[in-house]
RNA sequence: GGGCGCUUAGCUCAGCCGGUUCAGAGCGCCUGCCUUACAAGCAGGAGGUCGGGGGUUCGAAUCCCUCAGCGCCCACCA
């Protein structure tokens, strides 16, 4: 130990150079050598890749300080741990943020620039914003192997993407189709169901008349369709329901239910179309739900999924209506034209209106599906797209949870995700964006060949007809048909390289909720699918970070939190103690924005404690020579023996959180072993000795039991506070002999050691410390000086005791200024107070001068009197026949010691308070 | 329409496969301390009929039912 250090840490001035320093010297980089050729066991966990334009939130806070956890954690444990970094490529959104730099910087378009040109820019854009998270996450000590971080669209990655297209395509889970798909109109691109989010909006539900024509009307009467009304003019009509009207412009029939009896005669007639001087049939379909509304259902077969199914069964004509732009095209009448949705919407209703043909229109709550990027309400539109077939993918995913072959932590996301599988629909990959894996798909385009290739390789020419007019697909891929091959194309896959052999399959996922759908249940099936085997075993959910009152953090609400703000003002270890303690079992982590100082002081102020407790073991321990635990075996002190005892259970406790990814609870007995054990007991019962006031050899047992003890505290609190604990690890004097491990980062992680577990010890040490809270407690009641010392006197304390106490009297001197114990009797010792201690000792404080009695008295009578409460309580049970026979004989056992004991304590004050009275 | 989560101290949350003098922690509050590790601290305290109601049980914060409030997810009811 070279430098003093201060009072406060002062955390940027360790932490940069720490992180540097661990980089440096490879401490993060995981060869795969370490698992192929040393047999070391991996553990392995790939980032949920981050966008690679976005910064640092407290989201990636979380989700990368709970990785670093287990990533730290496994690495000490010795485990070849390796974090794989890496950045998403995020088709949509990046492309979303270049358009609109171009917008604002020259108003233009993509399209006025060109793909080729967008595309670079994008690049470029990529290339000087890109990455700058991971930089930041090395601010919070995220100890990833940046020598193999990763990007979506690196060339490697896109083999990967390609190989899996062409093998799924071979493998007949690809198909292109015209289907109704979500549309974004602004996106300008086809989404995923899952990239549709429902939006809980107002709305309107527009009644709307379509009226027979003559020969329906006719026959409709005929079969007494009671529902029917009649118009003004005389013509007869039926009612449909709708909350988007304008669609009514590309409806090419009505649907009624097959068995629903008041239409069975309308069925094959037709209607006019309103608006448009159309005429339209009648048909009968299943998924008509004869309950709702009037039972009859306009077809829109180019804009509703499911009118388009109904239009594929009965063969109703589709009829497009909309532009791209989600404009009215030309299908419709002229003067509906070039209208925007929206508009489109206000004029149809108008017209219908105007000709008598609207019934009314309601408020309407309904879930409105909206852009995930843009928040743009989706178009569902008919499209020619590519797909990928589910179901197949999905049956072994699903097997794989049911099996417990991977595991959700917490449990209740494993019905979530089966539900999902269970339901799986095809997947739409394809997007009409520029920036992202293009589609593998070449068509020829010479006259009447047609030949459409699937190529792992660009072709140059045809294969069929060998033609050089060929042209590949313009499209490209969703962004999670890239993220879904992560866990093993970051491994080089579909190469087989040692990185793949020794890392996958990987362990645990960490991420939050959001993307359970989006890429969790898609990485298990391609992992089975590509693999063989699941991309890891267990999936950690952890909660969503929120503002104070419960907001999700956003940029457009200006609640977030700036995690290098954090860091700057507290340091990561503050921010990662703070988000992990709250890390509760998937639940929110609520952290209020306008106060960091009160939403971060917590984690600040642990890890100021680890400091200061390293100072004073570093200045206790001094330059002095110190003794292995195992030289000074024979000479521990009952002290000594309680904290090893203590550290082995803290060890198997904290092991056993982690492991069931308990971490708010590994936190917790983290910091209930260090503080209150260690810090508030240990280091103040041993510091008499540490002076030097009881012999030398007191005092060198003293030293190797805390450098022993300091030494496992900073191993097991590393994971969470990974700066503070190694500046100090790197200070401790090593016992003369040992091994000292290179760094804190690879030191073996503590065992339960349950050779250390002293029932004995800790029973004494417990006495002691109720001795001494009882007596702080006594002295604070009645006002006596913490300067003052203070007598004790025991009754009825046994011989072993007695002993016990003796021996510590130094120790009850530091800690509660008690100058002296006495054994015998409390009589005849003047006035004083007195309280009853668990085992039965009657405590008694003579302090002449300080006692009031009648206080006293007072005190005294209500100790009885919760003593009675529990007697009480006690009795009652005991008096039950039922809990008697019934209850397990051990409980009724403790119920019998817990009687007896109040009883005991009962009658000892009341004897007290009696001599008081009289006295 | 289904499914899930939450409701415990003034605030944020633990505890919840029933039984440790089970009601806990942090923050806040009150009292006393700048005691040579730490005032970002130490010591002592106040504060909750565990959302309401019902049930199961010898025994319920913990299990079941129900109601209320808050939040989330899924779903093609036009």
């Amino acid at each position: 130990m070279s430098d003093a250090l201060s009072p406060r840490l002062d955390p940027a001035e360790i932490e940069g150079p720490l992180y540097a320093r661990g980089r440096e010297e490879g401490r993060f980089h995981t060869p795969a050598s370490l698992v192929l050729e040393e047999g070391r066991e991996p553990y392995v966990i790939v980032i949920p890749p981050p966008n690679v334009t976005a910064v640092l939130h407290m989201g990636h806070g979380l989700n990368n300080t709970v990785q670093d956890v287990f990533i730290r954690w496994r690495r000490m444990q010795g485990r070849a741990a390796l974090w794989v970094p890496g950045t998403d490529h995020a088709g949509i959104a990046t492309q979303n943020v270049v358009e609109r730099r171009l917008a604002d910087e020259t108003g233009e378009t993509r399209f006025d620039v060109g793909r080729e040109a967008f595309v670079q820019k994008v690049w470029e854009f990529v290339e000087g914003t890109g990455g700058a998270i991971l930089d930041q996450l090395q601010a919070i000590g995220a100890s990833c192997d940046w020598e193999r971080t990763r990007f979506t669209l690196d060339p490697g990655l896109s083999q990967a993407v390609r190989e899996v297209f062409v093998r799924l395509h071979e493998r007949g889970l690809i198909y292109r189709g015209e289907y109704i798909i979500n549309w974004c109109p602004r996106c300008g691109t086809a989404l995923s169901n899952e990239e549709a989010e429902g939006v809980e909006s107002d709305g309107e539900l527009h009644h709307l008349r379509y009226p027979l024509t003559s020969v329906a009307a006719e026959a409709a009467r005929a079969s007494g369709a009671e529902t029917l009304g009649q118009l003004e003019d005389g013509r007869w009509y039926l009612t449909v329901s709708t909350t988007r009207p304008e669609t009514m412009l590309g409806d090419t029939g009505v649907a009624v239910h097959p068995d629903d009896p008041r239409y069975q005669g309308l069925v094959g007639l037709e209607v006019e179309l309103p608006l448009t001087g159309r005429t339209i049939p009648i048909v009968a379909d299943d998924w008509v739900d004869p309950e709702f509304g009037t039972g009859m259902v306009k077809v829109t077969p180019a804009h509703d999924p499911n009118d388009f199914e109904i239009a594929k069964r009965t063969g109703l004509e589709v009829l497009n209506i909309l532009t791209p732009e989600a404009s009215t095209n030309e299908a419709v009448p002229q003067r509906f034209r070039g209208l925007n949705r929206f508009d489109a919407r206000k004029a149809v209703v108008a017209a219908l209106r105007e000709e008598g043909l609207l019934a009314g229109s309601e408020p309407h709550r309904h879930g409105v599906p909206r852009c995930y990027r843009c928040d743009t309400v989706v178009e569902p539109r008919l499209s020619d797209q590519w797909f990928v077939k589910m179901k197949p993918l999905a049956e072994p995913a699903l097997a794989a949870s049911r099996s417990g072959e991977i595991r959700f932590h917490p449990d209740r996301w494993t019905k979530v995700y089966e539900e999902w599988l269970e339901n799986i629909r095809d997947w739409c990959i394809s997007r009409q964006l520029w920036w992202g894996h293009r589609i593998p798909v070449w068509y020829c385009r010479a006259e009447g060949c047609g030949e459409v290739m699937v190529e792992r390789e660009d072709p140059t020419k045809c294969r069929a007809c060998g033609s050089a007019e060929i042209e590949q697909d313009p499209d490209v891929l969703d962004t999670w048909f890239s993220s879904w091959l992560w866990p093993f194309s970051v491994f080089d896959w579909p190469e087989e390289g040692d990185d793949l052999r020794a890392f996958y399959p990987g362990h645990t996922l960490v991420t939050a909720p959001e993307i359970l759908f989006f890429w969790v249940a898609r990485m298990v099936m391609a992992g089975y699918e590509f693999r063989g085997k699941p991309p890891f075993r267990d999936i950690f959910l952890h909660g969503t970070v929120r503002d104070a009152q419960g907001r999700k953090m956003s940029k457009s609400l200006g609640n977030g939190i700036d995690p290098l703000e954090v860091v700057d003002r507290f340091g990561a270890d503050a921010l990662r103690y703070t988000v992990l303690s709250m890390c509760g079992v998937g639940t929110d982590i609520h952290l209020d924005h306008e106060d960091l100082e009160a939403a971060f002081a917590p984690g600040r102020n642990f890890a100021n404690k680890v400091w200061n407790a390293g100072r004073f073991t570093l200045m206790s321990v001094g330059e002095d020579e110190v003794e292995p635990l195992d030289a000074v075996a024979d000479d521990l002190e009952v002290a000594d023996r309680w904290i090893l005892s203590r550290l082995g259970s803290a060890s198997a406790g904290i092991t056993d959180s982690l492991e069931r990814f308990r971490i708010h609870d590994a936190v917790d007995r983290a910091h209930h072993f260090f503080w209150g054990d260690f810090a508030d007991w240990y280091l103040e019962l041993i510091k008499s000795r540490i002076r030097g006031e009881e012999g030398e050899r007191s005092r060198a047992v003293a030293r190797a039991v805390l450098v022993h003890v300091f030494d496992r505290t900073l191993r097991l609190l590393h994971p969470l506070v990974p700066f503070v604990t190694e500046h100090l690890w790197d200070r401790i004097p090593w016992p003369r002999g040992g091994e000292r491990p290179e760094r804190l980062l690879v030191a073996p992680w503590p065992s339960s050691d349950p050779e250390r577990a002293d029932g004995a010890a800790e029973e004494r040490i417990a006495r002691l410390q109720e001795l001494v809270t009882t007596t702080r407690s006594l002295r604070k009641e009645y006002g006596v000086g913490e300067g003052a010392e203070v007598e004790v006197v025991l009754k009825g304390a046994e011989a072993s005791m007695q002993e016990f106490f003796r021996d510590e009297a130094p120790r009850l001197a530091q800690l509660a200024r008690i100058g002296s114990v006495e054994f015998g009797e409390t009589e005849g010792r003047g006035v004083g107070a007195t309280a009853i201690l668990t085992a039965g000792v009657e405590l008694f404080l003579p302090l002449a001068d300080l006692v009031d009695l009648e206080r006293e008295g007072e005190r005294l009578a209500e100790e009885i009197e919760r003593l009675e409460a529990q007697l009480e309580g006690a009795r009652r049970k005991l008096s039950n026949e039922q809990f008697v026979s019934k209850a397990p004989a051990e409980v009724v056992e403790k119920e019998r010691a817990k009687e007896a004991s109040f009883l005991d304590q009962r009658n000892k004050l009341r004897e007290k308070r009696s001599r008081l009275a009289g006295g």
